[in-house]
DNA sequence: ATGACTGACGATGTCAGA
């Protein structure tokens, strides 16, 4: 299985760019974020005709997540299973051969002390307490989580200092999902320095190779053996018309 | 050039992103 994950940045911004990549990239399932669409208003037609079925969790303007899959979606559930409902849609979770798919836009988080980064660390507390149930099976994490979680994970750990990104708790938060029995995917497949799926629309970032690894695939211990590559498609990041993320991708056996 | 933010909303700005 070909899992990818991408923050698109808007699933009618980056339509024609998404049915390209997804022609050539071919990926049997991909977590989006950052759709911002109502389910009504998504485009289902130019996907459905890649091949792509679709389960959708959106919103006007902000957040949004959606599953595209070549394989058959089965269980699909939108936000947390239990407690009260988030009013932002950022978790989408589905079957798919065999493995659950959870879909995750963490919340940014803005900056440490305030209280979108109180919202940032209770949400990725829940999403931890949630999936710690479910990681005796084949369970894969896919978002963007909004964290880097190491130094490795930025250009340059000086220039974060005291970022939303690198902040010991929301490092905390990304631990806490490691704690839950989860296995970072993509890191496990690659290890060296200076891979990045995030690069600021600003001052040349991209240029500058001005990045951060906030895009994630974590997975539960029964998928690790079956890891077999991972990558980054940085070309995705070039050029007019790119999300500020790109596309993050483990393959994994079977 | 990989190049000096971008997208939604509904407007001539404001919010949010990270």
């Amino acid at each position: 299985m070909k899992l990818a994950t991408w923050n698109v940045n808007s699933i009618r911004a980056r339509l024609d760019r998404l049915c390209a990549w997804l022609a050539a990239e071919r990926p049997d399932v991909l977590c989006l974020q950052e759709t911002k669409v109502e389910d009504a208003s998504f485009p289902e037609g130019p996907l459905r005709a890649l091949g792509y079925e679709l389960a959708l969790h959106g919103q006007r303007t902000y957040n949004g997540v959606a599953i595209l899959s070549r394989r058959p979606v089965e269980d699909v559930a939108r936000g947390f299973a239990s407690g009260p409902e988030d009013p932002q849609a950022r978790l989408l979770s589905a079957t798919i051969g065999g493995v659950r798919i959870v879909d995750a836009y963490a919340p940014n988080g803005e900056a440490p002390g305030t209280e979108k980064f109180a919202y940032k660390l209770a949400w990725l507390a829940r999403l931890a307490e949630e999936l710690a149930g479910r990681t005796a099976g084949p369970l894969a994490l896919a978002g963007d989580l909004n964290v880097a979680p190491e130094d490795a994970d930025v250009y340059d750990p000086a220039a974060f200092a005291g970022d939303t990104l690198t902040d010991a708790a929301a490092r905390a938060g990304f631990a806490g999902l490691l704690s839950a029995g989860l296995v970072d995917g993509f890191r496990r497949m690659r290890p060296e320095p200076g891979l990045y799926s995030w690069w600021d629309y600003r001052q040349l970032a991209f240029p500058k190779d001005h990045g951060a690894r906030i895009d994630h695939v974590l997975v539960s211990r029964a998928l690790v053996p079956s890891l077999r590559a991972a990558r980054i498609d940085r070309d995705e990041r070039k050029g007019k018309g790119a999300s500020d993320h790109a596309p993050v991708l483990v393959e994994l056996a079977g």
